[in-house]
DNA sequence: GAAGATTGATCATTCAATCTTT
DNA sequence: AAAGATTGAATGATCAATCTTC
């Protein structure tokens, strides 16, 4: 085992630079939903999945997986979102274990009320100060990332560089 | 008041990509110190800064400014870091509210185990993926949003279109 | 046994209130 | 009063255990 290879000056300058404005521009997200409407990120985005339904309604599962979030995770807050009225519950007649989560009336005046002045904020805060061959070359560099943290997802484990029987 | 400019497809895509790929890498190196050492993210980043320091100290506020943390965070966030035995906390000689708060032998232990595997899957999850134009293009993006977030940091309400005395 | 989902305990973060020193 | 920091309560997130149905 020879020495790690650190950081370079510039590769340090760049990942500090991005997890300061990935931090940043989430908290500040959150805090202009909080300011302007009674709903936190994850609500919204809980209730963007379930707009996006035809029904306004979705299985458990699926939400869990589009929202990238573990099954409890997701359980307890539904059950938050359930007792603040912005989304029922209802048994899958198909599959007994299953259970649809739907979208209230309340839901979605909540997220209609909220959704303007978030999509205001992400252009004014985010995309507007980028031209459009920024986003691009954003969109590009993201989908790089992504699709080698979802090929490492799939190991148990990996990138030890060790095989067995080398 | 006229109609919300929503995104276009092309923005939409990329702010979603974005979004996902800033939460996916975040979790992925999250899991990784977990599994590799006994430090969560936030201990990896407290410990980084005061590693940073000649004394391995820092003021208590001097490290909530650097972290972006509200000190209430901070305070509990120490406690804890505390009772593991990872830092230490003595008293500021020159003004007696403030605190020092120290990196413990066994806290530079614990940082030095974890650094590079960390800074390994930094790179094989980031860095290497992209070129080195990618990583510069990358930086000047993160702080053109960070300038805006800065300044928008400072306003009380703002955001608004709406002017007074129009 | 695996999939879909819930629960309870624990840990982390936020919010408001407090305390001391400047 | 403002700055530096801590505390306790409430909310949010994670982990392990559980339960039911497939």
């Amino acid at each position: 085992m020879t020495g790690t290879q650190w950081l370079t000056d510039d590769e340090q300058r760049a990942w500090r630079t991005y997890v300061a404005m990935s931090t940043e521009l989430t908290a500040a997200l959150g805090r202009q939903l909080a300011a302007d409407s009674a709903l936190s990120l994850a609500d919204f985005e809980v209730l963007v999945n379930l707009t996006d339904q035809p029904n306004g309604r979705m299985r458990a599962f699926a939400l869990a997986k589009a929202l990238d979030w573990e099954k409890s995770r997701l359980s307890h807050h539904l059950g938050r979102m359930r007792r603040r009225g912005l989304v029922n519950r209802t048994e899958c007649p198909v599959d007994a274990r299953g259970s649809f989560i739907e979208i209230t009336a309340e839901g979605r005046r909540a997220i209609e009320h909220a959704a303007p002045k978030h999509v205001e904020t992400v252009r004014e805060l985010f995309l507007d100060r980028l031209g459009s061959e920024q986003v691009a070359a954003l969109e590009r560099i993201c989908l790089t990332v992504l699709d080698r943290l979802r090929i490492r997802a799939g190991d148990d484990r990996c990138g030890t560089g060790m095989t067995p029987f080398g």
